[in-house]
Order: C-alpha cells, then structure tokens, then sequence
RNA sequence: GCCGAGAUGGUGGAAUUGGCAGACACGCAGGUCUUAGGAGCCUGUGCCUAAUAAGCGUGCGGGUUCAAGUCCCGCUCUCGGCACCA
C-alpha cells in the first residue's frame, strides 16, 4: 500500500524555484503583523481564567530613539516561552512598557530643542512600531509608560507612604555632581570618576540635602533571602550579597587624651577583628572624619596635608583604581586611649580610610592587617604581635610568624586578661566585655546605603512634599496627587533644579496652615519608576490604587513573577530596589509574595567582532537594516541559534543568511505538502499515528518525536534554545532526505509516504511557532487550519514512537574507537559482547592477545581491554 | 588583590549523567541544474596522510579511570563584577 503511493510520485524537489514557492519574508510579515495589531485580543492574558497563570517579563526598554540588538535577544527570548506557554495552555500575561523618565531625554531637550515629553512619545511610538514589526507577542491593552501621570502619581502616593512609615526621609551628604549636566548624579552614573554622559567631564563631590529611601532597613532580610531564590542565577545572587555586604564586627570607643578642663571626646573605630585590639599601635581616621577638620582647625600645617590626602583619595576615585594609591598618612600629634588596655597611641590621618565605611575610624594592626602592615612600615610606627598560630605540633611552633598574620586561627598573647583564648573565642568574650564596661559593642555593618533618590533634574516624577515656613517638611495630601510635572519649562543647565525656575509650580499652599509653602523641586531617581512597574501591568489602568491587590496577588502568588528575562548589568540596582520595594508593599499590605521575581535569566551581550557594539567601533548592527535584510523571524530565530542565551552572542550577518536559508526550507517543503485536500490530509495525519509504517517512514516519525522532546525539554530545562533549533534543521534534513527518496524512488522498500511527510509539516509548524511565529502563522494558514496558532496545543511527545529499535554501538580496544557494531536497542550484554568479538575487524586486533576485560555498557558501548 | 564565568576545527557553537569529540550552522571545495548562477539541490570538509590504514587532537603540566572536553591537583590566558570594606 505505502510502495503504491510513494511509486507514483515524482517530483523534484531542485525545482521549485520555478512553481513559485518562494519564501518572502516581507510579503507574510507585514501581513500578520497587521493582522496581529487589528485583533489585539490575541495577545491579551485572561483576568479570570480557569487555566493556570504564567507571568513572563522582560525588562522595559528605555526609549532613547530605537531598539538595539540587545532588546531584540531579550525580547526574542521571552516572547518564544511566552508562545510556548500559551501553546501549553496557561492564561499567560506578557506585557511591556517604557521606562521613559530620565537624563537623555532632558539632553535631547537641550540639543534639538525638542521638549522632553514630545520627544520621548516620538522614540516610544518608534519603537513600538519595531517590536510590532518583529512580532513580539505583548498585551499593549496593559502598557506602562512611566513619565505619564497615571503613572507617576503612583510612585508619588509611595513616597507618601514611605514617608508615613519613616522610610523617607531627608539628610545632608556628599554626593556626586556633574558640571556639564548641571545635577547629582547616582553613584552608578559615574564611571571611572566621570560622568556617563560626559566621559572626559570629573565628577564633584558636594554637600547637598536630599531625599532618601531607607533600604538598609531591609538590608538583613534582602541578604537572607537571597538564599531562598533558587530560580535566580548564583553569579547575581552572589554580586548582590557583596553588594550588601554584611560585616560583623564590634564598634570600639576610644577617649581623646585630652588637658584637663578640655571637654571630653571620644572617636568610635569599626573592627572585625576585635581579638586584635591589643596589638593597635595607632588611630587612623579618615580625611574626611568630622574630628580631622577640628584637629586642623588651627593648624595651617596639618590642614594642608589633610587636604593634600583628601585629593589623593578623590583621585584614586577617578581613576577607579582606589587600591593601587601609594599608603600615604600624617600624624595629628594627638592621641587616643585604648579602653582595653588604657595604652594611650597616636591618631593619624590616612589616606587608605574611607569615611563611607563603617565610622570613618579605625584601629591600626600592624602586625594582623596587611595594610596597616604596609603603613607601620613605612612611617616606622610600632608592630606589635598579640596573636600567634595554633598549632598541635610542637615541632611547627613558629614563635613569630611571618607578618602580617591575620589568620583567624590563633591564640591571643599580650592581651591582658584574653591572653590564651583563640581569636574565635575572643571576639564574643571582647564584644561583650566592651558592651558591660560600656565603651563598645558588638553591631553588623553593611556597605549597603541608604538610596538617595532626588534628582536636581526636569524629567522625572516631582518628589510631592512642601516646605512651610510654619510647619517644615509637609507631605502633599493624598487627594492633590498627582502633583503635575508642568509642561512648558525652559531647561538649561544652570541654576540647579529645572522646576525651582517654574514660580506656578514652587508655590503653594501649606496643607497644615494654609500659609505659603514651597514645593520640593528635586524629582526621583528612574529608579522608583522600574521598583513596581511589573504590578501596574496586573492592573494598568486602576486610578484608585497602583493596583488592586487581589489581581496582584493573581499573578504574583506567593513567589512574584514566574519568568523574569533581562540583562545582567542590572542585577545589583534595578533588582535591589526591585526586592527592596516588594519588601515595604508586603510590609503595608499590598502583596502577600516577599520577593518580586521568583525565576530571573540574565541573557548575554550581543557582541561583533569580539566587541560590544559600539558607534566608535562602527560595529553596531541595527535591527531595521535585519529586517530588511531577513526579515524578522530571521533575525530573532538567528539571535537564539548563535549561542546558548546565558552567553555573548557574537552577531555574524552570515549567520542569519543561514537561519533565512533554513526557514527557506521549511516554507518550501510545507509549501509542497499544503496542497492537500481534506480526505488526504486526514489520511495524512492518521499515517502519523500509525506504527505499521515502513523502517524508512517509521524513521520519520521517529526523529519528529525525538525533536518534540529536545524542543519542549528545553523548554522547560536549560534553555539552550540553539540546540533546539539545531534539532528542528536536523528534522528538516531529514524530510529533505526523505523526500528525495520519494521522489526517486528506484526501489519501493525506500520510499516514505507522502502522506506521512505531509503529516509531519503540521507539528513542524508548531515546533517553529516560538522561534518563527510569522512564518508558523502563514504555514498554519496554508495548511487550512482554523484556529489560532498561539492558543493551538503543542505537540505531545510520545516515548514509544521516539525510541530507537536498532542502535550502533562503538567497540573499542584499549579505550580506542576500532569499530561500530549495530545491535537492537535493548540488546543484552552479552548479545553486545558477542557480536563484538564476532567482529571482523575486532577479531584481528584480538589474534594472538590476551584479553584482560571487557566492560560493556548496554546502549552505550564495549571497550575491550588487551595485554 | 578578591569573586564569578570561560578557553573545543578556518568561524559561531554541540557533546544534558565519565562512555563514538566536533551535532547544527557559517565558510571553503567539488558536483548537479542552468544562457548564466550570487538561487536551489547533492557530496566532502579537525590535523597529518595516497588512504575508508596508522598516528595526533578539546589553553598548559601532572593525576585518577577500562574510558576524561567532562573528575582531582597545579598553572596560563580572556572576559565580567567588586576593589585599601577595617
């Protein structure tokens, strides 16, 4: 029956250039595009659905003009397990926004005299039209755009709650300054001392009041719970314990030997290693300690030298090498007690001492630290030994150790009364004796900052607080929010703060007294903006609340966003105040899940020519010019085939060319099979689910099972989505093969069906759907399906039909590949041992050896082992 | 300096659990079709070699094992992050 159908077939397939079926990539992508944007129901998620739910997300671009290939790796990732997601039934919601506030748009404001606003809705209408262009799969019926006031009003009403829970307050501090930008930057706008934008322009350090958030108050549970977030990646989860860095340690309080009848003063010096504090043969503080300035203050000499360490320190900064700064001190000729042992030792001032960590103050170790080593050294100060190796063996015993020793595994000498206790041991005993005595305690230190979120900057959300002559800082009552950002305003790069020039936006009315009052004109870091995006988009529309919490907790359940793509160089801000945020709205009620994101995939760069792409290098390629090029389908399918996502993509035009030439394939062969009418294509797929099939179709269907299980294992698995591709080209292959068969078919017994390859286009279809969701789409059409693609089941792997009956086993001797023997798939041991040494070829290695062993591993191989 | 990731053909990469190294693709070479081919299809392609023989081969040096890209010890280099954190 098979040999009648396969024999009167004959067709070249070499021809088919000539019958028209030519894969236009433009031609059916502007087609479904159009089609997708007119039925936007498509794409939305349900609000009540009985299907369970799938949250995907990809991090919001920044609309600076146009996507990168950066955004199309990113966007090309989610949206294949979005379609993936909905194939296998979940309500998925996979929604998409605009982080639009920010310093570019301000810039541009500036250079082309264009206001912010305008500017940014053009780049954001820009690059919608892109993402629509390349087929992305996003409910638009929930975008956010964060510089729109249904948007920021929202992280106006947080400030306020924030500020009610004393989360919000303000303070005076150093902080980062940008000549050319006119504002304070945040400390991850300065690169290398410079700011980002201006990358020849030094950053200032000034003293300026601000508002800040109080992230370190949940810097203990962002830590442990780092531990709980087993769907993250090690290499984020571990940037950002250092970036909290947590340091248990003791605060010591050290007198000032001061003449009496001089008020008394103390400085409070940070240690991890309290055991230690016997050997302190100095203070250092830091140039910038508040006491440094009072020591100079009638001291010309020493203010001179301080202000020498200081620059030294600024510039260490600015080349971003802090580390490699020569150990440079001077000695404030005072001195300060040691509590422990009344010793009285000197203070210096040096400039290896941040103020920014723990109290700016430390006790110098000469003979237990390394730096305060190399500063002993130098300036000869004394290097005394308190602690010595432990050690069992008398033998080993090293009386001085090599210094610095700053093991933790020693014994305290020299130490007073803790003389003979391990380091370990001491430390509590010390905290402790310190805390009763009370000049000292035990405390925990993070690196972790408060985070300082004004901005003396036009484009961002006004900070809604008032300052009245009367009653200080008010907060703006709830009702009155929004406070508008007003429209018509002139930015230049003077004068501090764009709004402070805006008289209708300064004024205002204190609430409390109804006198006059000013308004904060300092606006909030964009990062407020990407803390809570990702629950507006549950609820994008709600002007009562930022969103109602039980839709929240629909889609967030206890363990936050199930699916979260983006870049790593977010892992340590945008993440932080992500969990920080999720943290506080737990804390007032609004969610039930403690962390945001329950599963993050940090994707790698896209790179050319061993590269980032950059416009100096003249390496950047542009999406459009892709599309153009390849089209869409193209260009995403070839961004997930170059490389595992995790890894650096190295972008090859060449590459692309290749993934077009396979889809080529695909659509020709398809377009070969289409033509059926329904009597054959119900025989067709009725073939398919036949095992009565010949060795060669059965192989056919075989290989279509086999590459059902790599695709959706990946799926769910590693994600190595250039793998799965590579499966789908080897299915291809293979029907190309088979197809060759059958249409030169010389000996019936080597034919495949028609049928069954015209059955197999169908799951190739939904195979291709997340990585070609254009070209899937016109094929399902052609194929005179019906229903939607996206909302069509995925194949179903069946075990049965995909295992191998006859496989081939490599024999080796001596761990040496010598021959291949084929053998049932379930053979025994000793049927695979047989017909090994029944080998020819093996048999003439064997002749006139001993044979020491032979290991056989059933399915896998034989090796044989000679003498 | 510390932490993390990586190093496999001419190129991107594969080998998921210690079991045929180089899947898939690019490039290159040859063939086919063709007025033509820069389209399509077929074949070949790690190195060495006349060879489908033997040998060599996963950054380097050792080791464990019947068997190592994979495990262990010691290095080198590249990329990313942090960096005088007391």
């Amino acid at each position: 029956m098979q040999e009648e159908n396969s024999t009167t077939v004959h067709r070249d397939p070499s021809r088919d250039h000539d019958t028209e079926i030519r894969y236009d990539a433009q031609r059916i992508e502007t087609k479904w595009s159009a089609r997708w944007q007119e039925d936007a129901s498509l794409y939305s998620a349900e609000p009540n659905s009985t299907k369970p739910k799938y949250y995907v997300l990809e991090m919001l671009p920044y609309p600076s003009g146009a996507l990168h290939m950066g955004h199309v790796r990113n966007y090309a990732i989610g949206d294949a397990l979005a379609r993936y997601m909905w194939m296998n039934g979940y309500n998925v919601l996979h929604p998409m926004g605009w982080d639009s506030f920010g310093l570019p748009a301000e810039n541009a404001a500036i250079s082309n005299n264009t206001p912010p606003r305008e500017w940014t809705l053009r780049n954001i209408a820009n690059m919608k039209a892109q993402m629509n262009r390349l087929g992305f799969a996003y409910d638009w019926s929930r975008e956010v755009t964060t510089c729109l006031p249904e948007y920021y009003r929202w992280n106006q009403w947080f400030f306020l709650k924030l500020y009610e829970r004393g989360l919000a307050y303000r303070k005076k501090s150093k902080v980062n300054w940008c000549p050319k930008c006119a504002t304070v930057l945040a400390n991850e706008q300065v690169v290398a001392g410079c700011c980002w934008r201006h990358e020849d322009t030094l950053v200032d350090q000034r003293e300026l009041e601000q508002w800040f958030l109080r992230t370190t108050q949940y810097a203990d549970e962002l830590l442990r719970d780092l531990d709980k977030l087993d769907g993250w990646p090690e290499k984020v989860k571990i940037m950002q314990r250092n970036w909290i860095g947590r340091s248990e340690g003791t605060l010591v309080d050290f007198k000032l030997d001061v003449p009496a009848g001089f008020p008394p003063s103390m400085i409070t010096v940070f240690t991890t290693r309290v055991d230690t504090i016997y050997g302190a043969t100095s203070i250092q503080l830091a140039p910038e300690h508040p006491m440094v300035a009072d020591f100079a203050a009638h001291n010309d000499l020493l203010r001179s030298e301080v202000e020498q360490l200081i620059a030294e320190q600024r510039k260490a900064r600015e080349v971003g090498d802090i580390g490699a700064i020569e150990k440079h001190g001077v000695n404030t000729g005072r001195f300060a007690i040691n509590p422990y042992s009344s010793e009285k030792i000197p203070i210096w001032v040096a400039n290896y001492i941040l103020m920014d960590y723990g109290t700016g103050a430390i006790m110098s170790v000469p003979a237990h630290d390394e730096r305060d080593y190399e500063f002993a050294r130098k300036y000869r100060l004394e290097i005394r030994l308190v602690i010595l190796p432990q050690t069992t063996d008398l033998e080993e015993t090293v009386a001085e150790p090599p210094l610095p020793f700053t093991t933790l595994d020693g014994l305290l000498v020299n130490s007073g009364r803790f003389s003979g206790l391990s380091c370990a041991e001491a430390i509590p005993k010390m905290s402790a004796h310190a805390e009763k005595e009370g000049f000292g305690k035990a405390t925990v230190t993070y690196r972790l900052k408060d985070w300082g979120v004004s901005r003396q900057r036009y484009w961002g959300t006004p900070i809604p607080m008032l300052y009245c002559e009367n009653d200080g800082i008010v907060p703006v009552p709830e009702k009155e929010l929004p406070v508008l950002l007003p429209d018509k305003i002139d930015i230049t790069l003077t004068g501090g703060s764009p709004l402070s020039r805006v008289p209708e936006f300064v004024n205002a009315v204190c609430p409390k007294c109804g006198g006059s009052a000013r308004r904060e004109t300092d606006t909030m870091d964009t990062f407020v903006d990407s803390s809570w995006y990702f629950y507006r988009y549950t609820d994008a529309h709600n002007d009562n609340a930022p969103f109602d919490s039980k839709i929240g907790a629909y889609w967030f359940g206890d363990r936050g966003i199930d699916q979260y793509i983006g870049g790593v160089e977010h892992a340590i801000l945008h993440l932080i105040y992500s969990r920080f945020w999720t943290k506080f709205m737990r804390d007032m009620g609004l969610v039930k899940n403690a962390e945001p994101v329950e599963r993050l995939f940090t994707q790698g760069m896209v790179i050319k020519d061993g590269a980032k792409m950059s416009k100096s290098l003249g390496n950047v390629v542009s999406p459009d010019e892709m599309i153009a090029r390849y089209g869409a389908d193209s260009a995403r399918m070839y961004s997930l085939f170059a490389a595992p996502p995790d890894r650096d993509l190295d972008w090859q035009d060449k590459g692309v060319e290749g993934v077009q030439r396979f889809l080529s394939r695909v659509y020709r062969y398809v377009g070969r099979h289409a033509q059926k009418s329904p009597v054959e294509a119900q025989l067709a797929v009725s073939a398919l689910q036949t095992e009565a099939l010949s060795p060669e179709a059965r192989q056919i269907q075989r290989k279509l099972h086999q590459t059902i299980k790599r695709v959706s294992d990946d799926f769910q698995g590693r994600w190595h989505f250039n793998t799965c591709v590579a499966a789908i080209m080897e299915l291809v292959n293979e029907l190309y093969a088979a197809e060759e068969n059958v249409a030169r078919a010389s000996s019936p017994p080597k034919a495949v069906p028609e049928t069954l390859l015209a059955a197999v286009q169908r799951d190739l279809v939904l195979l291709i759907a997340p990585f070609a969701p254009y070209l899937a789409h016109e094929l399902w059409e052609m194929l005179g399906e019906k229903g939607s693609l996206l909302r069509a089941p995925w194949p179903k792997y069946d075990p049965a039909l995909a295992k191998e009956e006859e496989i081939e086993i490599p024999v080796q001797v001596n761990g040496k590949l010598r021959s291949l023997i084929v053998v049932p798939a379930d053979a025994s041991e000793e049927t695979i041992r047989e017909r090994a040494l029944s080998d020819e070829k093996i048999k003439s290695l064997i002749a006139g050896k001993q044979i020491v062993k032979i290991i056989v591993v059933p399915g896998k191989l034989i090796n044989i082992v000679l003498r």
